[in-house]
DNA sequence: TTAGGGTTAG
């Protein structure tokens, strides 16, 4: 058989011989790939093989391919494995599962690419796929942006060559299909048509979930698993706590907590750092920080997940001494762990610390600052009032700043009355980014302030113009194990007229207490009263309402939000947690907010 | 040689 050559080919040392020297050679050379994990070392046992003329021995061969690690080691196993003297007649399925495999685990979509290119190279060659092929060529599929699209075509194959029906085959179908938002349909059937008995295909459909945003989905699927009595493990924990995370759904994270313990199954140091990182994303931070404090054994993400906790809940300075703590242990820190850390400076308004954590990124730890780390120090300067400092920022940063930036920058400007200049930038920042609805609604909270109704006007035309939409906001809480959803001006609860008639009682009661509405929140041309009406609806209004319905009184309510909280509802919250006697906690978009007393842990700063 | 997961600016 011939084989086109492959496309990637290192310049390789030339030969000296192809004539194999029998076992003694081949037994050194699998004795010199045992445990050849650096590149450096491959590159040696590949001159050596070379030079011993056994480059194409199968066995060899399997090996080299199988102890590449990094994607450099792939590619020089590889480029050694389809050099063009080898001698390709001892070519077999194993050999090409081996360089499918490396290529599916390599962390790069052009490697899957390559996965699926070494699979065609394999038929071309009349070679048949085994039962452990369609594995791992299946991950390297879901690991592509057209993963629906390549992956059916994979699963035909593997239907035609009769391995579908393998329990290993299916699970991978739905982790496959279930990477992309179109393939979740697909996955769902694959799920539905499978006998469900091990844990594996339930994680595989509930991760899906999970991927695509839909962790309410994800949970009543966990739900069904309890139901059908199959033992969780570990993996699927993981993944159910990533969905209590997202949702904040505080009471499952805990109850998932104590499961653990009485089934007594694994504390694996991943499953350690999602429950850290799930109690702190719903509200529980003391208890996370407990948790993390008993871990036995603590990774880099067991570290950052805390301090974004502890940046999350405006404990910076905490947040500072966990990362001086995690440099003392030895760990040292990477762009992710920096994001925290500046984002932790960020919200407690540290901005000397901040700057200076910044500059240690180069100059301490050798790490070149992303978008993200520019990002988190215009928000910086930007919650701290720097506005001038910011823009200059901006203006000398060595990379092209992306909308977010304009954004925080334009946020900042409205919240620090420098409306003109934010009006002028988010004018930019329309034209470079026409299809954001955050940037229609920001300039149109300008204009509401300015009080200027024929541009606000302007602006809602612009909008329909594109076809944009405002995001409602969306406020959801946990109760008895169930997640309530509020929209704004929702009436489709059972007991709306109730949650309703709570919101006026709530009203009623705060203007004795001293509460001003924030009219300029609501962004219609309407006189005052109604503006007030507006403001009552707002979703996070609603849930609390319903929570004081529900709850005895002084019980804690958690709120989560899908957009940052407005004014008026965080003035409003304020005094409800004082009349009221309830610690509210809310999760916006990107924070917490726990009203106390009628303070908030923010100190208005958000 | 087989499957599922895992911290990221606003």
């Amino acid at each position: 058989m011939a084989f086109p050559s492959a496309r990637r080919f290192k310049s390789l040392p030339p030969l000296t011989s192809t004539a194999g020297r029998g076992q003694a050679d081949e037994r050194s050379c699998l004795a010199l790939l045992q445990g050849c994990e650096s590149l450096p070392k491959l590159l040696q046992a590949q001159a050596f093989l070379l030079k011993s003329g056994l480059q194409a021995n199968p066995l060899v061969l399997a090996k080299f391919t199988s102890t590449a690690s990094s994607l450099d080691a792939v590619d020089a196993a590889t480029s050694l494995l389809f050099h063009p003297r080898a001698t390709t007649h001892l070519y077999d399925d194993v050999l090409f599962n081996t360089v499918i495999r490396s290529h599916a685990n390599a962390h790069r979509p052009e490697s899957k690419q390559e996965a699926i290119f070494y699979y065609s190279l394999m038929l071309r060659g009349n070679l048949h796929p085994n039962k452990f092929t369609f594995p791992f060529l299946l991950k390297a599929c879901a690991g592509l942006p057209s993963a629906h699209g390549i992956g059916s075509q994979v699963h035909a194959s593997a239907v035609k060559f009769g391995f579908a029906d393998d329990s290993y085959v299916q699970n991978t179908l739905i982790h496959m299909y279930s990477s992309s938002t179109t393939g979740l349909d697909c996955a769902r059937k694959v799920f539905d048509r499978n006998p469900k008995s091990s844990p594996v295909t339930w994680s595989a459909m509930i991760a899906g979930y999970v991927r695509s945003g839909l962790s309410n989905e994800a949970v009543t699927l966990f739900r069904e698993m309890q139901v059908s009595r199959v033992r969780a493990d570990d993996v699927v924990i993981i993944t159910v706590l990533s969905a209590c995370a997202d949702l904040g759904a505080l009471e499952l994270a805990r109850w998932l907590g104590s499961y653990v313990e009485r089934e007594r199954i694994p504390k694996s140091l991943s499953l350690c750092n999602a429950l850290v990182d799930a109690l702190a994303k719903c509200g529980d931070i003391d208890g996370a920080v407990a948790f993390f404090k008993r871990m036995p054994e603590r990774s880099i993400v067991s570290w950052t997940s805390v301090i974004d906790g502890l940046a999350m809940h405006s404990r910076g300075s905490e947040a500072v001494c966990v990362f001086e703590a995690m440099k003392d242990a030895g760990v040292p820190p990477d762009d992710v762990t920096f994001i925290s850390v500046l984002t932790a400076c960020s919200h407690a308004g540290m901005v000397d610390e901040g700057c200076r954590y910044f500059d240690s990124m180069r100059s301490e730890f050798g790490l070149q600052p992303k978008i993200e780390h520019y990002g988190c120090m215009v928000d910086l300067f930007s919650r701290a009032g720097m506005v001038e400092r910011a823009v200059e920022f901006v203006r000398t940063m060595p990379i092209e700043p992306n909308p977010v930036i304009w954004r925080t920058l334009v946020s900042a400007c409205r919240i620090h009355g420098r409306l003109e200049l934010g009006e002028s930038i988010n004018k930019q920042l329309l034209d470079k980014d026409p299809m954001n609805s955050s940037s229609y609604v920001m300039l149109s909270n300008v204009y509401a302030l300015t009080r200027r109704w024929d541009k606000k006007w302007e602006i809602r035309k612009a909008m329909s113009k594109h076809g944009i939409r405002k995001v409602p906001g969306c406020s959801s809480v946990e109760l008895d194990g169930e997640i309530y959803e509020f929209i704004a001006g929702d009436t489709s609860h059972l007991q709306y007229k109730e949650i309703y008639e709570m919101v006026e009682e709530i009203g009623r009661k705060l203007k004795k207490a001293g509460y001003v509405p924030i009219s300029s929140e609501v962004l219609l041309d309407i006189d005052e009263g109604d503006k007030e009406d507006a403001l009552h609806w707002h979703s996070e209004k609603l849930a609390i309402a319903f929570m004081m319905l529900k709850t005895p009184p002084k019980t804690p309510i958690r709120i989560v939000k899908n957009l940052r909280v407005c004014a008026d509802c965080h003035l409003a919250t304020k005094f409800i947690s004082k009349v009221y006697d309830r610690e509210i906690i809310v999760r916006d978009r990107n924070r917490f907010h726990c009203f106390k007393d009628g303070f908030c842990s923010c100190k208005d700063f958000w």
